[in-house]
DNA sequence: AAGCCTGAACTTTTT
DNA sequence: GTTCAGGCTT
């Protein structure tokens, strides 16, 4: 590189930066903790940081390790730095923690005693697995209260914990958990034996491998000299250790992150990995960014004053050169309805202030993703485009499955759960009891359905007819397998939407023409997206020899949700807080600020409180310029009657001054307006009487107590959630269900 | 074997 | 209101 070039890119890299980031982004060499406030400029100083490692200190780009916990987090840092330094970003190791696992993981199986072509399952696909398991427990678990979500929850949490099965057994001793620990050794045996690899076990796996492979670590060691870590907060241990491990002695780490906001508790993530990290890596330089440049002075000291409620905390307090700005609308509705006709109503007249602003400027925050559904009529009905983030993703979708499925299949046919889609696609003439005999020839010979399928044929185990329908059934596959040797990953794209059959079954939807339609272009879609994904790899000349770009994008479709961000396209965003991390727009609405939804009624037990308001307070800090918050005084769930609801206790840790508070339909007509004002008041005082009156309310239900319904019968009282309208019980019933029932339903009589 | 009907459960948040 | 499992019928 030529000196003139070389300075260019260097002012580029350290010009436009605070003193602060400066600060971060030109630091010595060593180990790094960025405590970043919502705005300050994070992911700015992580790709500036990257940047000055390469062209200052001369690291090699791939001695550079940068970890995000999203894809599309990793995309955009590897767009920005390319744009920056015109970087080679291929070079770079830029992923997500499990992305940066499975390369890992598919470069060593055999140190990681992985077969080579395992298999990376999603949740649905663990569920499966889980299922099959506990069945073939049998009586050794009752598997009629075991609710599998529970317990891949609780098997994903001890992989977050870096605990496999024999390090919990002793655990037994507690009823409750030595179902799981039997759960848990079981679906880890039947993992290992058919090469299934869930995502917990992507990081585990990785860590138990360089941990015990003391040669491959220590050449990783040699490699990752700079190892940057983003949202750092929501690091889990297994994480933690394994950048620790990376890291070894003379590695340097970089965190970045915002304990503030931590919202992933319930996923593993724990928070005092970043307060502790200064204390657990030597010579830590600690910069605080605290200069917001995203939002305005009132939205800025909503956020601040309600996040200062929490005691446990790093301490840090953003300001902004930014005006004061309009103040937090609090708007109170009557129901759901009036929420969504408020947001509707207000986002368009926002949008007739200016017409430089667009669609794409505004955003919807809600706690749970059913709450999209009110929403999303009302929109329609103005004809506002919109999208919704991150709820069903693309590889989701029931058409992508059937075609995935068939790929995967043909990468791999022991792939049970390929097998079990692509068998039950379309009447085959292959019934349970067909298939209940290929499953058990399977079991007992400990392989997968495929060759069990290829037994049962051989062997003539079914009535001729049915043996008949199995064979053509596996010759059709091996067919399938035959045409797409040799082909690109379009071809084979093609292959298995085509030929397969899955285009035809998907598409013949004469009752939902709708549907169809939407099918038909998400699995051309599909094909387009295999296309662009074989180009890029070719592109960027990142194509292993170690395994095929099919395998390569089976990882990328079980990893990443393929969501497609079209820049182009002017939509309102609909998202849950949770989605809506690290991204910003200068119309927020926050909808839904009731006690029981948000915060939600899991947390009001217990100490879940802190990081639900850590929760409200990254989806404040998404506003720039405007920020709407409201409840409903009314809500109904799943079609069923309305019931009222109780203000959320966040909007009472708001500081009053920089509210504005506007109660009912906006349709008001003027005269009334000033009996809106009059009451204003009284509904700020309303608000204070409910709110302590709701949480202090005692609980007509307590755990132990003996209770009687007039459907279910007697029971016991397991676990009670809520206050006043909102106390649920949980109950054991006689009948063996665990129930949970509404109090306030009046269902529930206590005996005695 | 496959299609239709019923009732029960369903709602956290995601890689 | 929707989905999904389980049971029933053809």
């Amino acid at each position: 590189m030529d000196s003139s070039k070389r300075l260019d890119s260097f002012s580029a890299i350290t010009e436009k930066l605070n003193e602060d980031q400066l600060q971060a982004v030109t630091a010595e060499r060593g180990n790094q903790l960025v405590l970043a406030g919502a705005g300050s400029g994070k992911t700015r100083v992580l790709v500036h940081r990257m940047a000055y490692l390469v062209e200052h200190f001369g690291c090699k780009p791939w001695e550079v390790m940068a970890v995000t916990f999203t894809n599309k987090a990793s995309k955009e840092m590897a767009g920005r730095i390319a744009n920056l330094l015109g970087l080679d970003t291929s070079r770079l190791w830029i992923g997500t923690f499990h992305s940066l696992s499975s390369r890992l993981l598919r470069r060593h199986a055999e140190a990681a005693q992985l077969p080579r072509q395992f298999e990376i399952l999603d949740t649905a696909g663990q569920s499966q697995v889980l299922r099959r398991v506990v069945n073939q427990l049998g009586s050794k678990v009752s598997s009629r209260d075991l609710e599998i979500g529970q317990v891949i929850s609780w098997i994903s949490r001890r992989k977050d914990e870096g605990l496999r099965a024999q390090d919990v057994w002793n655990w037994a001793n507690s009823p409750n958990s030595s179902q799981n620990v039997l759960v848990y050794q079981a679906y880890e045996a039947h993992c290992q034996r058919f090469g299934l690899v869930d995502f917990g076990e992507m990081l585990l796996r990785t860590y138990e491998m360089l941990n015990s492979e003391k040669a491959l670590l220590s050449r990783y060691q040699d490699q990752f000299r700079e190892i940057l870590v983003d949202e750092f907060q929501d690091t889990n241990a297994i994480q933690y250790a394994l950048i620790k491990l990376l890291a070894g002695d003379s590695g340097h780490v970089m965190a970045v992150g915002d304990d503030d906001q931590s919202i992933y508790g319930w996923r593993g993530a724990e928070i005092e990995n970043i307060r502790n990290f200064e204390a657990d890596f030597p010579n830590t330089q600690v910069v605080r960014l605290e200069q917001n440049y995203r939002s305005t002075g009132n939205i800025l000291n909503v956020a601040n004053t309600l996040i200062n409620q929490n005691d446990d905390r790093l301490g840090k307090k953003l300001w902004t050169k930014a005006d004061e700005g309009k103040r937090v609308r609090i708007f109170e509705a009557d129901n759901e309805t009036d929420e969504a006709l408020y947001v509707v109503r207000e986002l368009e007249r926002w949008l007739d202030e200016d017409s430089d602003r667009t669609y794409n400027d505004v955003a919807v925050l809600y706690r749970q993703h059913f709450q999209s559904q009110v929403l999303e009529r009302q929109l329609r009905q103005r004809d506002i485009p919109y999208v919704i983030r991150g709820y069903l993703r693309f590889f989701e979708r029931k058409e992508i499955k059937d075609a995935v499925a068939h790929m995967q299949l043909i990468a791999r046919q022991s792939s049970d759960i390929a097998f079990d889609r692509v068998l039950n696609l379309r009447a085959r003439g292959i019934g349970t009891q067909s298939q209940n005999t290929i499953r058990e020839i399977a079991n007992r010979a400990s392989c997968s359905l495929w060759e069990g399928a290829d037994r049962v044929v051989a062997d003539g185990l079914l009535k001729p007819a049915q043996t008949q329908n199995l064979k053509r059934f596996l010759d059709e596959i091996s067919s399938l397998v035959r045409k797409c040797e040799g082909r690109s990953l379009e071809e084979i794209a093609d292959i298995c939407v085509n030929d397969s059959g899955v285009m035809d079954v998907n598409v013949n939807n004469e009752r939902e023409p709708d549907v169809a339609e939407s099918r038909r272009q998400n699995l051309l879609e599909l094909m387009v997206a295999c296309a662009s994904f074989e180009k890029d790899l070719h592109e960027r000349q990142t194509i292993d020899s170690d395994h095929s770009i099919l395998q390569r994008f089976l990882d990328s479709a079980s990893l990443d949700t393929g969501e497609t961000t079209e820049e182009d396209e002017f939509q309102v965003s609909l998202m849950t807080l949770h989605a809506a991390k690290g991204l910003e727009f200068p119309l927020v609405f926050a909808v839904g600020w009731e006690q029981g939804l948000f915060p939600s009624f899991r947390s009001l037990v217990g100490s879940k409180l802190e990081e639900e308001r850590r929760l409200a307070y990254v989806g404040i800090t998404r506003a720039m310029e405007r920020l709407h918050i409201s409840l409903a005084r009314s809500r109904s769930r799943w079609g069923g009657s309305a019931e009222r609801t109780t203000a959320s206790q966040f909007i009472f840790d708001l500081p009053k001054a920089r509210l504005q508070i506007v109660r009912g339909g906006l349709e008001t007509p003027r005269s009334k307006r000033t009996k809106a004002t009059k009451n204003r008041a009284s509904v700020a005082s309303d608000y204070q009487d409910e709110v302590p009156k709701a949480v202090r309310s005692r609980r007509e239900f307590h755990e132990g107590d003996r209770v009687s319904h007039a459907r279910f019968g007697s029971g016991e009282v397991v676990d009670v959630s809520g206050f006043g309208s909102n106390e649920r019980v949980s109950i054991a019933f006689k009948d063996g269900k665990r129930r949970t029932i509404l109090a306030s339903m009046n269902f529930l009589t206590k005996e005695n």
